[in-house]
DNA sequence: TCTTGTCGTGTTATCATACAACCCTGATTG
DNA sequence: CAATCAGGGTTGTATGATAACACGACAAGA
C-alpha cells in the first residue's frame, strides 16, 4: 500500500528505486523519526523485489544516516539531524530557483573565503592560483580544460584559507552549480567573456597576493556578479524576497548588480 | 578466514567495513578515477565475505557517487567531482583542528545568513525564532531541549533567508560541530552562561526583526565569539590568523572518549 | 508477589547458489 | 571484408538457508 514506485527515472537499479521510495516516505513525513520500518521481507513483497534488493536500499539509507538498524530488532527512521551526509539530488537541481539559490550560497562562501585567503595565503597557495590562471589563459573559454582550471583557481583560493572544509564545501557547491548550468544548457561564449573573466580572476589574485582582505572579497564579488550575468542568471527576480534594499550584504548587491551590467 | 580488514571499528556491518576499505583505496589514490574495480567475486574472496556483502558496500559507494557500475562490464572509480554527497566522517571529526575549522566555517555561514535573514525575513520566520527562544528560556542550559531549541533558532534564521540551501548547509555544519563538542565531552555549565547566551540570541533576533542586516551580522558575530569561548576555543570570530593547533590539547585529549548518542 | 532463567518467535546479518541481462571479444560465415 | 553469432565474463536479481540478536511469554523458585 505504501509503495508508489512511480517511474523513477534515474538509476536503473531496483535498489535505487526502493531507496528513493522509502526516502520519499520519510521526507513527506509518512514515516517519522523513531518509526520502525516494515521488515525486510515485508518490504520485499511490497515492492515485488527480492530481499537482497531491499537490503541494498537499506544499506544505502543507513549510510546516509536516514535510518539505523539493529540485528534482531529492525530498522528505524533516524532523526533528521543525524544525517551524516549532505546531498542535493539531481531532480531538485533542475529547478530554476535551485540554481539561483545555489549560486547565492556559493557567492556567500566565496566572498568570505577570498578575505580569509588574503590573510592566510602561503607562497604555495599563490603558486597554485597562478598555475590555474595560466591554464585558463591557454585553454579556450568554456572548454573542459578551462572549466577545470577555473575550478582549480577557486579551490586554490579556498585552500589558502588553511581550512580544509572551505575547499570541500566550496567544491561541492560549485559542482552543483555547474551541473545546474549544464542542465539548463544554453549559454553563449565569446572571446570577450574569456578576457573579462580572466581579468576578474587576476584582480582577485592580486588582492590575495597583497594580503588585502577587503580588496579580495570586493574583487570576488565583482567576479561573481560577472559570472552571474554570463550564465544568464535572472537577477532581482520575483521570487527573491524584495527586501530592504539599502543595507545588506554585498552578496545581494552582486546578484542584483549583474542585471545592470 | 574471517575478515582480516585493518582495525576498522565503527559500524558492525561487514558491508560498512568493505565500503570504507574501498573508499580509503580511492581516497589514497591507489584507485584512480576511471580505474576498474576488481570483480565482486574477487572482492568477496579478498575480503573473505560473501558477494552479497560486497554488493551492499558497492551500492553504498555508488549512491555517494564515488563509483559507477554497469551490468556486464564492471565497476569503475568515478571522478571526484561527481560525488553527489558531502560527507564528514566521524573519525576526522574527532581531531581537534577539525573542530576549530568546522566552527570557523559555521561562523562564516551564520554571519552572512544573519544579514540576509534581516533583509528577507517574513513574519512567520520571526515567530519561529521567538518560539525557539522561548523554548530556550524554559529549558535548563545545555539540556537536550535547550540544544534543540538553540539549533531551532539558528535554523529559523537560516530559513528566513528564503534560500533552502542555507538551512540545509548550516544545519549540517552545526550538527557536525555539535557532535564534535559531544565527543569532547565535559563542558561546564552555569546559569551565567545561560543568561549570556540568551541575551546574545535576543540581540540577534532584535536586529533581524528591525531589518538591520549589519546589526544582525554583528550580533551574530558576537554570539559566535561567545559560543567559541564557552566551548573553550580562542577567538570565535573569523580572525585573520589561523589559531595555533597547540592550544587545544585539552580538547584533543577529551576527544578520545566515545560520544554518547 | 517478585525474581530469575529458559525458551520460542521474529528480525536482521550473512552466506551460498542459481539464473537473467548485458558487454566484450573473437571466430564463423556470407 | 562485413555481418552475425556463440561464448565467457560481469553485474543484477532471486531464492533459500543459517547464525546472531532482541524481546516477550512463561514457568520455576524464593
Amino acid at each position: 500500500m505504501t509503495l508508489k514506485l512511480d517511474k523513477v527515472n534515474r538509476g536503473p537499479h531496483l535498489s535505487t528505486l526502493v531507496a528513493s521510495s522509502i526516502s520519499r516516505e520519510i521526507a513527506q513525513g509518512r514515516l517519522k523519526p523513531g518509526d520502525q520500518l516494515p521488515t525486510e521481507q515485508a518490504l520485499a513483497t511490497t515492492f515485488g523485489v527480492s530481499r537482497n534488493v531491499v537490503r541494498e536500499a537499506i544499506a544505502r539509507l543507513r549510510s546516509e544516516g536516514r535510518i539505523w538498524s539493529q540485528q534482531g530488532r529492525g530498522a528505524f527512521v533516524a532523526d533528521a539531524a543525524n544525517a551524516t551526509v549532505l546531498t542535493i539530488d539531481y531532480e531538485t537541481l533542475q529547478r530554476a530557483d535551485s540554481f539561483r539559490n545555489l549560486f547565492e550560497l556559493r557567492g556567500m562562501l566565496e566572498v568570505q573565503i577570498a578575505a580569509l585567503a588574503a590573510a592566510r595565503r602561503s607562497d604555495a597557495d599563490i603558486a597554485a592560483m597562478e598555475e590555474a590562471l595560466d591554464g585558463m589563459r591557454t585553454a579556450p573559454y568554456g572548454s573542459v580544460a578551462w572549466l577545470k582550471n577555473d575550478l582549480g583557481f577557486h579551490r586554490a583560493v579556498a585552500e589558502a584559507t588553511q581550512n580544509p572544509y572551505m575547499g570541500q564545501f566550496l567544491v561541492f557547491v560549485s559542482e552543483r552549480v555547474r551541473e545546474s548550468i549544464l542542465a539548463a544548457g544554453n549559454q553563449q561564449k565569446s572571446d570577450d567573456m574569456a578576457r573579462t573573466t580572466l581579468g576578474e580572476h587576476e584582480r582577485i589574485l592580486a588582492a590575495i597576493k597583497a594580503g588585502d582582505a577587503k580588496g579580495a572579497s570586493a574583487a570576488m564579488t565583482r567576479h561573481l556578479a560577472g559570472a552571474a550575468s554570463r550564465v544568464g542568471l535572472p537577477g532581482g527576480e520575483a521570487s527573491a524576497k524584495p527586501a530592504s534594499p539599502a543595507r545588506h550584504s554585498r552578496l545581494r548587491k552582486a546578484v542584483r548588480g549583474q542585471a545592470a551590467g
